[in-house]
Order: structure tokens, then C-alpha cells, then sequence
RNA sequence: GGCGGCAUAGCCAAGUGGUAAGGCGACGGUCUGCAAAACCGUUAUUCACCGGUUCGAAUCCGGUUGCCGCCUCCA
């Protein structure tokens, strides 16, 4: 049984087969490098991340490039408003990207190329198509002529005579056909500019791809993709000028994201609403990002509305806390006792979850199995002698130690317990304005008042705090407090912390 | 207008021919002074609607309605 992924190009799920054995070349559209990153360029980021560890986890050499568009026309645009180079620009909001990447545990690329450090090789790319017939030169610019590439439209299911009556771009004097597009644009005055063969200018938006896949991947390679908005013209472009090229298919397998909604709305800039990654990451832990965009499919919409964002960071909790359970178990190593309930689905988790994900990256159905498991965890962790057995703490250690590893694909419970603990307690603290110290005097009043069995007393101290988002709980070992999530995050907002 | 996609419980969300995963919430129970946490149980005879294929459909086909995306260098 091998993994079945969703190609585009024949709309269906198909049985992946790698073209260099043992080994996956992708390649996927990163940002156009003109402005911070939303959660839209985040959930490319984080499915196709984990889709690089998933091969990665199951054996495969993966070469994985993804590129930054850093010469373009929303990138000169905003350099002519800030008064500052185009490439400051670039170099400004990739170092953005970076930090959005890091802040998300984004595992790096094999290559992250650039379009400015690939003019030569994008240059050889348009003269080879202008050598075969398939684009020409006009007046400074060269446009690849659509209707010369026979599959044009293959990916996109269109036909280009439907893309002819719906388009509604002006004719370009200098273009055969209005559905032609360019390779390169002459330049025009304050654009960066490079020199060719056809005059000084910059590449258009689609060559790029196309040069730098095949210079790092070649043709064809495995596995492409994107966002869901890229599958025309962007991919339907690239699929033209690389197979026009080199003569060779392209890609075996395309793959697109679904988008990202808020509130039930499309994310754009005219309503107002996007969303920053980095915005969004002063609010919710990483984690409880990534656990968010794995619970839907990678390809299904997601509504980044803040009760779904909490349902997760409240499950994304239940785990951690079990974890903390578990640590305190102590770790006298002992042989596993006999077979139980827990042993046994311990057995099958990895197999399970390579099912899950052996179907077209299934991360909804892998984060049911790690619900499933949590659950048959504190099954156990409550049974009354199970983890003060040494073989019992072990088995429970080893489960934990099990959904750390497979965890670490979906990019889920690699914080230690204590410290995720404590970084959501510190944060509330600061939100809800008490002092660990204050709640520890309240929790000493509140056992006094408890010992002379004045309970109105106790419980209006536990009140008062459950108020500010403090649970006690009260256990055989004494008081602890911890976290209502929910309301932290509302005292958060009422505060206009953290946007 | 053209093309593509989606409609599953109060909410989020898996499930692509064999009789509805998981999470949140709610309710009942165990525990508790009472709670909280955790656990147990209940919570969709039914998958937008209509028709068809089939022994059998949420799953396939046709139609209707609603929503979304692309056709505008937006992941």
C-alpha cells in the first residue's frame, strides 16, 4: 500500500508513484515578497510542510524547493510608495516570511530560490521558447502564444475558446492573441531591469517557476503545488512554457490548498480582514495554529473564526495536560505488563496513522486517531494502581514518547509538557493581571476557609478567579489552578491586546 | 456569461457503493463538601432538495436550490 494523493490534473485521487526511486522532487509556489503573510500563505505553508515531513517520515529523499517571487509588479508598486528599492522591498518581507516560517515551525527547504539570482536561466528559458515557435518577441516584450501549445488549458479544464469570451482584459497591442502572456515585459522607467536579447526588462510572473523547477528538479518532477488560486493562469502558464521547453511532461502530480476564510468571509484586502500570521501568533501558540489547519483537509476551505481557533487551542490543552500527568509518573524503566487496551492500540497506532496519511495526507483523520488515543490515555491514567506500576508508567511513557513522534509530522506535541504549561500560564497572568503569588495567597485562604468547613467563603474565592479565567482543582496532593482558556482569551480581546 | 468546487448533528469536521470517525457544546452519571479536571453514557434511522442506477448510495448518474473559488500577476 502506497500513498494516494489528489492530482489536479486528473481530478481524482491517484496512487503515487515517484519517478527517481526512493526519492520526491517538489516544488511549491511561495510568496510574492511585497507585504507581511497571512494565514492563506501560512496553511500553504504548514500542509505542504507536512507533507514534506510525511515523505520524509516514510523514507523518501525529498528535494523540496520552494521559491519567493521577489521581482513583480505588487513589489515595485510598493517600493514607488515607500521611496525605497524594489529590492529592499524583496529582502525586507522575505526576512518577514522567514521569521512567519520559523515562528510556525516550518521545516526549510531544500532550496529557496530566488527570481532575481535566476535571470540568466529564465532568459535561456524564453530564448528556447522563442527558438521552438512558441513565443515571440514584440516591441521590447516576448509573449508565449497560447494557442501554439496544444494541452493549454488541461489543468484548469478550460477551453480556450471560453477563456477568449470571458476574458476581460483589455487588448495589449503588442500580444497575437489576448490570451497570449508575457514572458518578459520590457522595461519600463524605476523598474528594476536586467538586460536580454530582446532589451533591458524583467521576467513576467509565470517563467520564473518554470526555470527555477527545472533547474533544481528538472522534468519531469514529481510534485507541484500551491494554492488553489494559482491552477490558472499561473500553473496552467508554467505547464505551457515548461513542457513547450523541454518537450517533456512537466509534472506527475498537482496538488492545491484550499483557502483560508474569516469569519465565514473571503480573506482580501478590500474587506479588511486579513489576517497575519504574526498577528495571529501573539494570540495562539503555534501549535494550536497548526493543529487548526491540520484538523480540516488540506484541500477543504477552513474558517479561521476565533471559536474554531479556541476549539482547537482547548483539545491542542487536553493533550498537554495528559502529558503533564504522564511526566509525573516517574520513570523507573520496567518491561510492559500484559496486554491491555492501551498496549494494544499502541501497537497500531503507526500503522493507523500511515493509513490516514496514506490517503491523500488525511491530517482530520489522524487528529481522531490522536483524539482516540488521548482518550485511552486518561483511561489509564485514571485507573487507580495503573501509573503507579513501573510496567503501567512505562507503557503510558512509551505511548506518550509514540504521539511525540508521530506528532512531530503534523507538527503537534513537541513542546515539553511543563514548559507549554507555563507559557500559557505566563501570558494569562500578564492578560488577566494576578500574580502567581496572588493566586497562591487565594488558594491558602481559600484551604483555610475549606478546613473550617466555611464553604461560601471558599467558594466565592474560587468565584472571584474562575472570573479572571482561573480553574482550581482541587486533588489528593492539594489545590492547583490552571487555565480557562476561553476566558483568557476574551479578557484578551476586551483588552485589545494582541489585536 | 464560462469553468471548477462544496452542501454531513447546535457548532467544527472525517467518511467516494455495504449500512454515519473525531472534537466543541449540551444533558445524565462516577469522583467531589460543592465544583473543576478526567472517565462512562446520551446527543444525525440520517448525510440541501427531487428523481434515477443498484440487492444495497451520504457515497454513482440527471435535475433543482444555496454557497464558494477562478476567469483581474491573490497561497
Amino acid at each position: 500500500m502506497g500513498i494516494s494523493v489528489y492530482n489536479t490534473l486528473n481530478a481524482r485521487k491517484e496512487e503515487f508513484k515517484e519517478i527517481h526511486p526512493g526519492e520526491v522532487r517538489m516544488y511549491v509556489c511561495g510568496p510574492t515578497v511585497y507585504d507581511d503573510s497571512h494565514i492563506g500563505h501560512g496553511r500553504a505553508a504548514v500542509m505542504f510542510d507536512v507533507i514534506y515531513r510525511y515523505f520524509q517520515f516514510r523514507g523518501y529523499r525529498v528535494t523540496y524547493v520552494r521559491n519567493y517571487t521577489d521581482v513583480d509588479d505588487k513589489i515595485i508598486n510598493r517600493a514607488n510608495k515607500d521611496g525605497i528599492p524594489a529590492s529592499e522591498i524583496a529582502e525586507r518581507y522575505i526576512n518577514s516570511y522567514e521569521q512567519d516560517m520559523e515562528s510556525l515551525r516550518i521545516r526549510k527547504p531544500s532550496h529557496t530560490p530566488r527570481v532575481s539570482d535566476h535571470i540568466p536561466e529564465i532568459i535561456s528559458t524564453i530564448q528556447a521558447l522563442i527558438d521552438k515557435g512558441f513565443a515571440y518577441p514584440s516591441a521590447g516584450d516576448v509573449f508565449f502564444s497560447v494557442r501554439k501549445f496544444h494541452a493549454y488549458g488541461r489543468l484548469s479544464k478550460r477551453a480556450l475558446d471560453d477563456l477568449e469570451s470571458g476574458a476581460r482584459v483589455g487588448i495589449n497591442e503588442a500580444k497575437e492573441d489576448p490570451l497570449d502572456f508575457a514572458l518578459w515585459k520590457a522595461a519600463k522607467p524605476n523598474e528594476p531591469k536586467w538586460e536580454s536579447p530582446w532589451g533591458p526588462g524583467r521576467p513576467g510572473w509565470h517563467i520564473e517557476c518554470s526555470a527555477m523547477s527545472t533547474k533544481y528538479l528538472g522534468n519531469p518532477f514529481d510534485i507541484h503545488g500551491g494554492g488553489k488560486d494559482l491552477i490558472f493562469p499561473h500553473h496552467e502558464n508554467e505547464i505551457a512554457q515548461s513542457e513547450a521547453a523541454s518537450g517533456k511532461k512537466m509534472v506527475n502530480y498537482w496538488l492545491h490548498n484550499g483557502f483560508v476564510q474569516v469569519n465565514q468571509e473571503k480573506m482580501s484586502k478590500s474587506l479588511g480582514n486579513i489576517l497575519l500570521i504574526r498577528d495571529l501568533l501573539k494570540r495562539y501558540h503555534p501549535e494550536v495554529v497548526r493543529y487548526f489547519y491540520s484538523s480540516a483537509h488540506w484541500r477543504s476551505p477552513i474558517d479561521f473564526a476565533e471559536d474554531n481557533l479556541l476549539q482547537a487551542e482547548e483539545t491542542l490543552w487536553r493533550f498537554y495536560q495528559a502529558f503533564l500527568r504522564i511526566e509525573k509518573l516517574g520513570s523507573a524503566e520496567a518491561n510492559p505488563a500484559e496486554q491491555n487496551p492501551l498496549s494494544e492500540k499502541l501497537a497500531k497506532l503507526e500503522s493507523e496513522f500511515m493509513e490516514a496519511m496514506d490517503d491523500d495526507f488525511n491530517t482530520a483523520r489522524v487528529i481522531a486517531l490522536f483524539n482516540d488515543f488521548l482518550r485511552l490515555l486518561n483511561q489509564h491514567l485514571d485507573l487507580p494502581k495503573f501509573g503507579k506500576d513501573p510496567a503501567g508508567a512505562s507503557l503510558l511513557r512509551k505511548s506518550f514518547q509514540e504521539l511525540v513522534r508521530l506528532g512531530e509530522i503534523i507538527g503537534l506535541f513537541q513542546e515539553k509538557p511543563a514548559r507549554y504549561t507555563e507559557l500559557a500560564k505566563t501570558k494569562a497572568i500578564v492578560i488577566i493581571g494576578l500574580q502567581p503569588e496572588e493566586i497562591e495567597a487565594k488558594i491558602r485562604e481559600r484551604a483555610q476557609a475549606r478546613l473550617e468547613k466555611k464553604f461560601s467563603v471558599a467558594d466565592s474565592i474560587r468565584a472571584e478567579l474562575a472570573d479572571r479565567g482561573i480553574l482550581l482543582e482541587d486533588t489528593k496532593e492539594g489545590t492547583t489552578w490552571n487555565l480557562e482558556l476561553k476566558k483568557v482569551h476574551q479578557k484578551q480581546q476586551a483588552s485589545g491586546g494582541g489585536k
